[in-house]
RNA sequence: UCCCGAGUAGCUCAGCUGGUAGAGCAGCCGGCUGUUAACCGGCGGGUCGCAGGUUCGAGUCCUGCCUCGGGAGCCA
């Protein structure tokens, strides 16, 4: 295969030998003698200039031809010009077509989001995509190296499960041989919790499903979730590594995207702010404060949307709401001894009207306590054996949390519905492609 | 499941109290030596979501259905 060049490595080639560049077209320009060609590769963008008087015949005429997202062979010199937006152009000697393109559906001008997810696999060759892809991706490198560098092992937990993770909410089921209906996976966390008793630190990091019908910007049927899980950490050493956790990302973003934030137009000084320590109220102090604000809120109740943003609204940086209500909370969660009503777990609701992108807890550890919660939840005991087995072999003071990695990617990428934050994105209606 | 909203050209939309279907962009042809969603001139383009009803006449009014979007609930 012969020799070519990304488009990234363009700036340390200036006033050097010649070139060749592979890329889409995005658009074309002429004026009559002079012509333009924007190119993406993947790594960068180019503008080409052809000169009819310096190209041949063949070349010129096959710029004629270039239409959207044809793909192109392109030699020339690389040469710095203060015009080009990337600070450097192509003055281009010759042009190959390697892969006509006809009537690209996705023009540069306006389209709605239900076209533009009809055609998702080609709308990810936008330049917003491409830079919301970037940001994602750097925030899943920030959770690895954040994990790897704090000694936490990677379990990865089972997607198809016999036993069912939370009570109630809706799971995928599917056949599975002769031993009936399995589900996808909507947690790894029980699984965490065995290994966490193995490892000490874990977690565990993979795509998660849930058959809820819902339709908000906040929701996927199939989403990434990263969940922790650390033994001897109470509810407040669970906080604290929520914060770590979470400046650690939003600071490496900002390092090493900051290219992608500007490409999506993100004002980045909310996210400057993303420091320790974030806020931290109790769930019976938020429903005081949301009350005095003018809400109906009432203790008891779970906070709804509504809420979340009012009380998200009135600090500048993530906030966690800690100790709600047992009623409202899953069974495995550990009772507050100082308020029995409540039990040791914490939301973290992200500023700017994103909501929660974390849930977590201090886990029951309490064999007959714990025993106790799945029979008043009306759970299937026998498929919790294993799960209370934790309990009964060296029991330990445990906690962890889950954090949605298309909130996190939204929010930091500041654009305003979740599905944008993952590639192909799974909804209700969604399926294709 | 419930509550709102929208379906008209490839795309984004306009179309008033019912009277021969429109614009911009995209596409095609032509022009232009520095364009950045280039610009200028010309051309083609329609089962008005589907079915029924009212009417001399329905994109427009009525009924039902379908599809999609936003929100609620649930949650990351």
């Amino acid at each position: 295969m012969p020799e070519f060049h990304r488009i990234e490595e363009l700036p340390q080639r200036v006033g050097g030998e010649t070139v060749v560049v592979r890329g889409w077209v995005m658009t074309t320009r002429s004026s009559g003698k002079i012509a333009f060609v924007a190119l993406r590769d993947g790594t960068g963008y180019l503008q080409a200039v052809l000169s009819k008087k310096d190209v041949s015949a063949a070349a010129w005429d096959a710029f004629g031809k270039l239409t959207q997202e044809t793909s192109v062979e392109v030699t020339g010199t690389v040469r710095a010009d203060a015009r080009a937006p990337g600070g450097v152009e192509l003055t281009a000697s010759d042009l190959v077509i390697l892969g006509p393109s006809v009537d690209f559906p996705i023009t540069p001008k306006e389209h709605g989001t239900a076209f533009l997810f009809e055609h998702r696999h080609l709308w990810l060759r936008s330049r917003r995509q491409v830079a919301i892809a970037r940001v994602r991706h750097e925030v899943i490198q920030a959770i690895r190296d954040f994990f790897y560098e704090r000694h936490f092992v990677l379990v990865d937990t089972p997607i198809l499960t016999g036993s069912i993770g939370e009570a109630a909410g809706h799971l995928f089921a599917v056949e599975y041989f002769d031993l009936g209906t399995a589900y996808l996976a909507q947690t790894g966390q029980l699984y965490v919790e065995a290994a966490a008793a193995a490892l000490g630190k874990v977690y565990c990091f993979g795509p998660t499903f849930r058959a809820e019908k819902s339709k908000t910007r906040r929701h996927l049927t199939e989403f990434w979730m990263v969940e922790p899980e650390v033994a001897w950490n109470d509810s407040d050493a669970n906080m604290r590594l929520q914060e770590e956790f979470v400046c650690y990302i939003v600071a490496r973003c900002l390092e090493r995207r900051n290219t992608e934030l500007a490409e999506l137009e993100r004002d980045t000084a909310p996210l400057e702010r993303v420091r320790p320590p974030f806020p931290r109220i109790s769930y019976t102090d938020a429903v005081a404060k949301l009350t005095a604000l003018g809400s109906d809120m009432a203790w008891g109740r779970d906070l709804g949307g509504d809420e979340e943003t009012l009380l998200a609204r009135q600090y500048d940086r993530p906030v966690m709401v800690f100790n709600y209500p047992r009623a409202v909370k899953a069974f495995y969660m550990k009772e507050n001894p100082a308020d029995r009503r409540t039990v040791l777990n914490n939301d973290m609701l992200a500023p700017e009207g994103y909501g929660e992108i974390i849930g977590g807890s201090q886990r029951e550890d309490d064999y007959d306590r714990l025993l106790a919660r799945i029979r008043e939840e009306q759970l299937p005991e026998e498929a919790y054996g294993w799960y209370l087995d934790l309990r009964k072999y060296g029991t330990f003071v445990h906690s962890g949390f889950g954090l949605g990695v298309e909130r996190t990617v939204a929010w930091i990428c500041g654009i305003p519905h979740i599905r944008e934050a993952i590639a192909f994105p799974r909804t209700l209606y969604k399926l294709w492609p």
